[in-house]
DNA sequence: GCGCCATATTTGTGATCACAGACATGCATC
DNA sequence: GATGCATGTCTGTGATCACAAATATGGCGC
């Protein structure tokens, strides 16, 4: 089959329009929530055969991860996920905090109570992740919590902005929340939920700062 | 010929390694530096026919620009440079405010006289190309002033989120700088590099965020 | 003259193939 | 037994082809 129909309202996770694309999403949230240790080297005809799909597309997918900043080009092709130096990681945890702290302000103010039950839903699934030392789960479920967030900003450039920084970070998160030791319940989004109610702004900057910051600063050796 | 021969030391500016870089560096050039107008289509054999190479590489190249935001996907796999809505500029500015007020921040501390004097002479030709009507040589040299910045900062992740939204705003500033009527030496320039000289970091931050913001403030109806 | 339908051309998608480097394995030699 | 080299397999790159959908084109009827 050289094209399969176009399903007219995709079910958004399912079967999508053309086949780099569904291998290009299944590969991202790979990527983004921890699954593909650093390090970990993709094979075009690999993921061909894991797909079921030919070089062509595996090729697209792993070429559109590259120019996402998800996987690094080794010399002469060979692609893999990156192991990040410290510099970066400090790097891309400080463009967290500029991009994600500016979400959270411009969301405040859209913020219904709706929203806020809908975040604290998230966050009850989180500590049960944590409590299951679920690390992909925690790590999912943990950016489902501020994507949420964020989507009420209306800015959709700059959560996509946020998200190829999270989808940067993602292998490196995996080693981050296996070295966490102790099952904390999410004290930062506590706080950004109490901010939220009591639409504090300077809070809720505070407290997604802190939040975003905090983890990568123990990575950082 | 299939795979020409990897150059040692590439001059950077020149032959690359592989035809699909070849291709995706001159489109990205021309796209950041405003030579294709919004809404311009692109077809893979058209690209190809352009550059002397087949669909494969100009699809790669293409699909590339894509996943940076460089170019629009539209409906059925037609791609074309985006014509971005009044929302999306203002969000793309905020970005730039928010990262390159960072980065100028960043590379303060370092920012010895030897690169203020580059910065001056760049500052003397973006003059000389407004006095000309260049607008795409307006616009490479502007993005050239900061560029050489920002590689102060030292970095790297954060210089290319930058040229990323550059690379977004590329057609859209050139509508704007044809829009522009007063043949204006680039003030905001000179404020920034006395910042610079007087070590002032709260004037460069200001600085840089009324440089980046008012030029896209314009293009907002 | 204007609108509509059938056809022709264009365009993106995906598969397959040939080729050249890169890497690994193993053999022969000292 | 260790080292160096040759061979063999693997991997990415780019070209070409077949196919289907979308667009453009032209002719027909009213």
């Amino acid at each position: 089959m050289s094209r399969p129909v176009k399903p007219i309202a995709a079910p958004a996770t399912d079967t999508s329009a053309s086949a780099h694309d569904r291998v290009y999403r299944a590969l991202r949230a790979r990527i983004m929530y921890g699954d593909i240790a650093p390090g970990e080297a993709l094979t075009l005809r690999g993921i061909g055969r894991e797909y079921g799909v030919s070089m062509t597309p595996a090729r697209e997918s792993l070429r559109r991860l590259v120019a996402e900043g998800a996987l690094s080009l080794s010399s002469s092709g060979r692609v893999a996920t990156p192991e990040l130096s410290n510099e970066r990681i400090e790097e891309l945890a400080a463009l967290r905090a500029l991009i994600e702290v500016e979400l959270s302000s411009r969301a405040l103010p859209r913020a219904h109570m709706a929203l806020i039950d809908r975040l604290q839903t998230i966050n009850m699934t989180i500590a049960e992740k944590v409590s299951k030392r679920d690390a992909v789960g925690y790590i999912r479920t943990n950016l489902e919590f501020h994507r949420t967030l964020y989507l009420r900003a209306q800015a959709p450039a700059m959560l996509a902005m946020a998200e190829t920084v999270w989808l940067q970070l993602g292998p490196t998160m995996r080693a981050l929340y296996g070295r966490l030791r102790r099952t904390d319940p999410p004290q930062n989004h506590r706080l950004i939920i109490a901010a939220l109610k009591a639409g504090d702004e300077p809070g809720l900057r505070l407290a997604v700062r802190s939040d975003v910051t905090q983890g990568l600063r123990l990575l950082v050796v």
